[in-house]
DNA sequence: CGTCCACAGGAATGACGGGCGG
DNA sequence: CCGCCCGTCATTCCTGTGGACG
């Protein structure tokens, strides 16, 4: 911090990278040329998609699923890449591909929306009916010949959220009187989503069925030295700095992305010191700051209000020693409305605050009936204090809260 | 074995801001 | 500019429930 002045800084930082050669591959939207360990998956998917396509017909509605980090949406990426590259110029109908994150697009009318974007149509964000926007596509399509490939990733945040209403509709399409053709391709992590699903929708995107099996160490290994080939210079890895990488990622679920968040990190952090090399110790150190990141993140973007319900349950554990429950945190969160000149919201809207909270990884709730005095849940953070006051503090409207009780530091 | 606690969580409804089409 | 419809956040009212107590 101290001691270095801006002009010594910024010639620190121009100087050229000892490390990376090319940082933009270790990042987690990068798709590679090769994915090691996916031939089988991105034959199936390649096949699926292609035979039908070259006989001019529709392909059949795709269900792809499997644990975070498996390779499903690079796989399916490389798979549509393949299509416009390989393909294109032998096929009778031309074919188009959409790719919409419904984890950021989690509502019938934002995914609506980009399909209507996609076919040059201009949406507002907000102001047409949901309807509107399935009949401007319909209108749409029916001026054109085409077949569409459409997939939604993360499809589960969007039936969750909003229903499989628009699931239904959409694989509807294909039986308008029109020649363009929709194809869909449903991407989840969640295992069990199909017991979401109404079951003639469950039929009609179940059509072919690809499961993605989880990286073990092995192949992460594999996967992480094709990359930081890319990546890297050579030499400046320490040995057992993949391996460490690859393990503590294979605990994980075999999650790729957390495998090469690590090393990323872990080289940003041995750039930073100077170090020739990135040492295990640079990956460990890694570890924490990518988890403490990721909660403050998850902590600074919360609501004043769900920010309060956080800290109250914060300070009655750090007062009583013990889990908290639904009724006490209402109460200390009301109090703490009071003192700090905020309208309380109702018991209600504190219960589902709670239940947000228990899903981005903050608390943990269990559900517990203690039988004659009543049914409620167990309240504990699952997070450090420092990490929760580290967040909380950067939001103003907490100082006084925090520098005020705990005088000092 | 029924009661009854202390909530959970569903359903309906409303306020609000935004953006359209007319 | 108006009326309409949207998503979002919140309130109100409500029914449901596991199991210790009596």
């Amino acid at each position: 911090m101290t001691g270095l002045s801006i002009d010594e800084l910024i010639k620190k930082l121009s100087k050229q990278s000892r490390i990376f050669k090319n940082y933009d591959s270790l990042r987690p939207d990068y798709i590679p040329d090769e994915l090691p360990h996916r031939d089988k998956e991105i034959y199936k998917l390649a096949e699926v998609l292609f035979a039908p396509l070259l006989k001019g017909a529709r392909p059949s509605n795709i269900f792809i699923y499997g644990y975070p980090g498996t390779g499903k949406t690079a796989t399916t990426k490389h798979v549509l890449k393949l299509m416009k590259e390989k393909l294109a110029t032998k096929l009778p109908i031309p074919v188009n591909s959409l790719i919409v994150n419904c984890k950021i697009d989690d509502t019938n009318y934002r995914v609506l929306k980009d399909l209507n974007e996609f076919l040059n149509l201009r949406t507002p964000h907000t102001g047409l009916a949901v309807s509107e926007l399935y009949q401007r596509i319909v209108r749409e399509l029916k001026r054109r010949s085409e077949i569409f490939i459409f997939v939604l990733d993360e499809i589960d945040h969007l039936v969750k959220k909003s229903g499989d209403e628009i699931l239904y509709k959409l694989t509807r399409i294909n039986s308008e009187p029109i020649s363009s053709k929709v194809s869909l391709i449903g991407i989840t992590n969640d295992l069990h989503f199909k017991e979401y699903l109404d079951p003639r929708v469950k039929s009609s995107l179940g059509e072919e069925e690809i499961v993605f099996t989880p990286y073990n160490a092995e192949q992460l290994k594999d996967i992480l030295m094709a990359r930081a080939k890319i990546a890297l210079y050579e030499d400046c890895i320490s040995p057992g700095v993949i391996e460490l990488c690859a393990s503590i990622a294979a605990k994980e679920h075999g999650d790729v992305r957390r495998a090469l968040d690590l090393l990323r990190v872990a080289g940003e952090l041995a750039e930073r010191e100077d170090s020739p090399k990135i040492l295990e110790s640079h990956v460990k150190m890694a570890l924490s700051i990518i988890e403490r990141d990721k909660i403050y993140e998850v902590i600074n973007s919360l609501p004043i209000h769900s920010k309060l319900v956080l800290y109250a349950i914060f300070s009655l554990q750090s007062k009583y020693m013990r889990d908290c429950i639904t009724g006490e945190v209402y109460e200390e969160y009301y109090r703490l409305c009071r003192e700090f000149g905020y309208e309380p919201l109702t018991a209600r809207r504190v219960s589902d605050i709670i239940n947000e909270l228990d899903t981005g990884g903050l608390i943990k709730t269990v559900l517990t009936s203690k039988g004659r005095y009543g049914r409620t849940k167990y309240i504990s953070l699952r997070i450090t204090k420092d990490d929760l006051l580290n967040a909380l503090g950067a939001d103003e409207r907490f100082h006084r809260l925090i520098y005020g009780t705990y005088s000092g530091r």
